[in-house]
DNA sequence: CAATCACCTAGTAATTCGATCGGGAGGATG
DNA sequence: CATCCTCCCGATCGAATTACTAGGTGATTG
């Protein structure tokens, strides 16, 4: 599974984001300069982001985003589930007069989002720049606790 | 995440060939019948589980599909990872000097595949069976080991 | 042979995705 | 007040992907 360009994009920012911080305000454009992204595409993120919360923005000369809030209260699956439309797409009605097939499908859909939303609630915005700060943890796998 | 439609009918198909394992051979019409599955859409999805080992095949009259072992035999994970082009795209590639941004969206991206990976692997066709046998587990989630 | 059924190619319909366009609206600055 | 600056926001568009269909080939069986 991968995540799709906007989520990629909307996390890049916001990690930027999250380095800045409690700095001042940065605007869209500089962003996307930074990250080397589509600017309007960029802006639609951001606009997204900000009504889940997560940013704050000022209008006007001098304005841009910034995070609402530390780096370490900002929840990344919170962050990816707000741009990820379909993710998080648990079923939530347990079918009862269906086909095995159905119900297997089903209780495989389920532990899929279960796994993936314990991946993504288990790591703040800080944790993750921790670890990109250790080059990615060696590159190796001695993650998931 | 959601899985695609394709593979969703592919696991429902074969979790009917599983349920009637080791009968013989069933044609891609009843399957498509009893799941209620679009007819040449399945047939595409059955040759491509015959390609992957997970089903056998005989053709002409009186043929039809069957596992071609046993369900205790074939993991969940091997089937839906022939079935989603996709999945387990694992970046193999570490960027070394990229942005912070585009670190973390690999590191995320693992920790997704990881996860989905242990899930999906750690279930065969059997044991998928005997947990639809108890209706889904009684719709709680009383899953993960 | 005549019916059956897997196999194969190709093509189309429908949806989703990535991205762009083109303006507002509303604050800051001089 | 004028005019930049920057966010705000809806509409649209091409391309890729996904979902599905049509139509034929050729083995197998009764």
């Amino acid at each position: 599974m991968r995540l799709s360009k906007r989520t990629e994009y909307g996390l890049r920012a916001i990690v930027q984001l999250a380095k800045l911080w409690p700095t001042h305000y940065v605007q869209s454009r500089d962003l996307s300069k930074q990250e080397n992204l589509p600017n309007k595409f960029l802006e639609s993120i951001l606009l997204a982001l900000r009504r889940g919360g997560f940013l704050e923005s000022k209008v006007g000369s001098g304005g841009g985003y910034r995070l609402s809030r530390a780096p370490r209260e900002i929840v990344v699956g919170d962050v990816i589930r707000r741009l990820e439309g379909r993710l998080s797409a648990r079923d939530t009605s347990t079918p009862r007069d269906t086909s095995p097939g159905e119900i297997a499908v089903h209780l495989i859909n389920n532990r899929l989002t279960d796994a993936t939303d314990k991946v993504l609630d288990n790591i703040t915005l800080e944790e993750l720049l921790e670890e990109v700060g250790r080059q990615g943890g060696s590159q190796q796998e001695m993650y998931y606790i």
